[in-house]
DNA sequence: TCTACATGTAAGATATATTTGACTCTGAGT
DNA sequence: ACTCAGAGTCAAATATATCTTACATGTAGA
């Protein structure tokens, strides 16, 4: 699969939810820090399932985290 | 991770739209029609992308077609 | 009946996401 | 100066998504 057209607000959710770190972020939704930290710096894309409760946690629907630019 | 929670209307999605074929709908987001098939039966979660890709095959966003019940 | 197509399943291979552990760097506090 | 926490990177291992190929079934049409 090419090149990633997903850009996310994880970083800024995270400061406005109280600065949550990345590390809570992980313990949150199951994963390792270094996972949290690939996906903000979107060096993969992840499962939808990961991106579903990475945007439960925030309290947002999931387009308001992640976006999709074609 | 666990059970999926997961749940997708691709289905209908594909009939609504002009009785699309599962193989059809592969060929547009650059996958394989099996890939297409163990998504609509929720036998794994895939990509952010590729979920990306599929909605916006349907015209419709994300969470039209992907539906997550935690 | 015969053919073609849509769908489903399955096994083995490959690609990618995720984990684990270690290391570095910087900024805030003491 | 020292420590500590947050952030980042890297390499190797594991888990999972995806591919390839092949086969089976049901249904529609010639």
């Amino acid at each position: 699969m090419a090149k990633l057209k997903i850009s996310n607000t994880i970083r800024r959710c995270r400061f406005d939810a109280d600065e949550m770190t990345q590390k809570a972020l992980a313990e949150k939704v199951g994963v390792t820090r270094q996972t949290i930290i690939a996906i903000e710096n979107a060096k993969y894309s992840p499962t939808l399932e990961l991106a579903f409760q990475i945007a439960e946690v925030f309290g947002k629907p999931l387009s308001d985290v992640f976006t999709y630019e074609p």
